[in-house]
This record gives structure tokens, C-alpha cells and sequence, in this order.
DNA sequence: CCAAAAGCAAGAGCACCGCTCTCGTTTTGT
DNA sequence: ACAAAACGAGAGCGGTGCTCTTGCTTTTGG
């Protein structure tokens, strides 16, 4: 076979090194990723590493990237693959279990997402997008509730002080949502996520027996709360 | 003055390590946390410093039980601060209120506490106890809701599968509380962290413009979905 | 009371880490 | 054809957690 030209080798190199890091950072989590071994494993010397990698938090930064794609890509596909003629609370549905279910089978990953943030790290704007991916499918489910004008449970009044805080959100909406359902479905994002990182990071253990059960029960109150309706009206 | 005893010695030196410790923790978080540089602050070789804790992370598991025990301090103080005479929705908006207060105020030992959990790190017993404290704020205001009457917003029914589920909650009632009310209020236990969560890593960022403004909205709709009255009824 | 035991601090040392720099070699673009 | 750029290897720096040995001091038991 031909000797691979330089572009395709720093391809194929760093393709290497990003696959042995995801690997090891699905093992060992991310504190104890370590430049040295995934050289060693990738076959190369460590400092040879640095040629594609500036630094270890760029190494981890990557990694970041990826999963969030991977988490978005979950979640679209889950959402997808209930889409047509699929009422929103299926969807809805779909949608926090894509999330939980991808952090269960990636708890490593997941951390790296919402736990604590790496010391030295600040989020790249690269990350920004495709954290937009994930609250971007509760933002479109809300504007289709609110078009398909769902009556949300009671929901206090909001002052100008909370409208204001609301500012941020509104320029990402195609389709005007009211301050009120907006509230109702950040409650339910911080609800969904609360619950998986308490779940993941052991704060039920010995309160909650079973994960699967109340998961179910919490995502169908939040349904309820939200007033996504089984059927078409 | 005289020379210190032993234990006297054991017990200063301990403490000087822990202060060091925590004070590290609070600038650096916990992953650039060493040993080493504590010794060198205490004034200790390194090696010195394993005479009062075998490893690195035992020592973080005294800053964990330590965090703990603040925060549950924090959450009981305001609690009590309005105790007497006070209705329910005020005194869970002040423990809702001094978590997230706690958590702005030390964003490294909450990180500890509700972040990603250190690799190697099992919870002891020590930090189960610790971590009752706040929790138990939580059931403690749901009891006294319960027996209060308060009517909770609507709920679904709740099938054997969750009733089940529940059964770690119960044997830490000592008044019951209803099933239907337990799930909303570990949905607001879930909202509540998971809103701090959210906030304090980043994922809020360029969404929510007003942090107070959007968490006084969320709790005072966690008050109303509780059914917590403002005035005794 | 005094020797044995136990506790303590220090230092050297091991294996690892992230990262930098230099030095030949190979590929590239002109 | 040749200079420039990219590359891999190796040595090395300063740092880490942790262990072990060596003396010294305090406590303890006969």
C-alpha cells in the first residue's frame, strides 16, 4: 500500500488518539486521563501527542465536543424516531429518557457534561453550539405546545424582573412563547436534569429503590405540569 | 507555655492540615488540591502529613463531611431563623434559598458535594449522615405539609411499581406523607439542585440574564405546586 | 524510675504526571 | 532541487501521591 500522505496520517493519528482518550475517559472518568498512556497506547512517544493536542484540556475539550454531539444525537434520534403524528407528550417522553438513558450508559461522559467543570476550563464557543442542541429540543417542543396551545398547569404570574430574566431565551425562539410556559419548561429541564445527576452521583441511594420507576412517574407529573396532551385537539 | 501534649499536638496539627485544606479547596477546587503544597502552608514535609490522613483522599472525604455539615448548618439556620410562628411556604423558600446562597458562596465545596463524584472516592457512612441533614429539611417540611392538609397541585396516581420504588423514603418519615405529595416534593428536591446545578456550571450561561430574578420565580412556583399556604389555615 | 513501645518529623526515593526543547528525519510546496 | 514545514523520538524540568528508613521525643508499663 501506498505510504499515507501527511494529511491523511494527522487524520488518522488524531482520530486515534481522540478514539484511545474517549476510551479511556469511559474507564478511568476524566480527572485521571492521562496524556502519557494514551500515548503509549496510540504507539507514540508522549510528547509526540502534542503535535495534535495543544494540552490535556484541549484533549479533554474535544472530548466534550464529541459528547455533547453524541447526547444531541441521542436525543434528535429518540425524538425522530417518534416524530410523525406522534403526540407531544411522547415526545416529551422520548426525550427525557434519550437523556437519562445516554447518561446510564455514558455516567463518565455525562459527569464531564454537568458535573463539575474541569478546573482551568472555560467553555469554548464550539461547545455553546452543541449545548444548544440539547436545550434546543425542549425550546421546540415548547413552541409547538404553545402553538398547539396546550393549558399548562396554574402558573404564577411573571414580573418584569423574571420577564427580563428571560431575555436570553427569547432570541433563540422562531415561535413566540409565553413567559409563563417558558417557566414551566426551564422548571421541567432543571427537573429532568437535577433528577439524573442526583440519580448518577448516588444522592437517592437507599431513598429511591427504583430509579426506572420514578423516572417514569416524575417525566409523566412533568407531562401532566407542562399539559402536553396524549391525543390531538 | 508548656510544650503540648500529644494529642493536644495531634489535634492542633490535624486541625491546621483540615484548614489549609479547605482553604485550598476554596481556591483551587478539589482536583488541584495537593498534599504537598498543604504540607508545605502547615509548615510540614510531606510525608508528615500522611501521619494524620493515609491518602489524599481520605482527606477529601474529611472537606466532603465538613461541606456537608456546613451546607446543613446553612440550610438549618434559615430554616429556624424563620421558624416559629412562620408558614410553610416561607420556610421552604428559605431553605431553597440557602442552598443555592451556600452554593454561590462556595461553588468548589458544592461542586464536591453535587458535582461529579472523585473517581476514586466511595461514600462512607460518615457522609451519608451528613447528607440526611439536608434532605431531611426536605421531608421535614413535606410532613409537617402533610399534616397541615395542604393541597398540592394535581397529581397522577401513583401505581405499585412507584410505591415500591418509595419505600427508602418512608422508613425516614415519622408522620406519613402520601405518595402523591412525596413525588412532588422530591420533583422540587430534583428542581431545586438541578437548577443550582445548571446555574453554577455554566449550562444558564447567555439564557438566563437575571439568576435571583428566574430562582425566586422557580421556587415561588414550587411553593404553588406544593400547596403550600401562606397563611395557617 | 527507667526501659520498651509508640508516635512523630524529616529526608530520600519511586513511579507517575503535563509539558518543553532539541535533534535528526521525512514530507511538502515552490 | 531546495528551503520550509511537519513529525517522532528522546531527554529533561518541575510537579504529584505515596512509601520507607532514620533518628528523636513522648508516652506507657513493669
Amino acid at each position: 500500500m501506498p505510504p499515507l500522505s501527511r494529511a491523511e496520517n494527522r487524520a488518522e493519528q488524531t482520530r486515534a488518539i481522540l478514539d484511545r482518550a474517549r476510551a479511556q475517559l469511559a474507564e478511568v472518568g476524566p480527572a485521571a486521563l492521562s496524556v502519557r498512556q494514551i500515548a503509549r497506547e496510540v504507539g507514540l512517544v508522549s510528547s509526540a501527542v502534542y503535535r495534535y493536542f495543544p494540552s490535556r484540556d484541549e484533549l479533554l475539550t474535544a472530548l466534550i465536543v464529541e459528547a455533547y454531539e453524541e447526547l444531541a444525537d441521542a436525543v434528535e434520534e429518540a425524538e425522530a424516531g417518534v416524530r410523525r403524528r406522534t403526540a407531544l407528550d411522547k415526545r416529551f417522553l422520548a426525550v427525557a429518557h434519550a437523556i437519562r438513558g445516554w447518561a446510564l450508559a455514558h455516567p463518565h461522559q455525562y459527569a464531564l457534561l454537568y458535573g463539575s467543570p474541569v478546573p482551568g476550563y472555560v467553555a469554548p464557543d464550539t461547545t455553546v453550539n452543541s449545548a444548544g442542541r440539547i436545550s434546543g429540543a425542549f425550546l421546540r417542543l415548547a413552541q409547538e405546545s404553545e402553538v398547539a396551545g396546550d393549558e399548562h398547569a396554574p402558573a404564577l404570574p411573571v414580573g418584569t424582573a423574571e420577564h427580563r430574566a428571560l431575555g436570553g431565551i427569547r432570541p433563540a425562539l422562531e415561535t413566540p412563547v409565553s413567559d409563563q410556559r417558558t417557566v414551566r419548561w426551564l422548571m421541567a429541564w432543571s427537573t429532568v436534569f437535577g433528577h439524573v445527576s442526583l440519580e448518577l452521583f448516588g444522592h437517592m441511594h437507599r431513598g429511591i429503590l427504583d430509579y426506572d420507576a420514578h423516572f417514569k412517574q416524575v417525566t409523566g407529573q412533568l407531562v401532566a405540569d407542562l399539559g402536553l396532551r396524549p391525543a390531538r385537539g
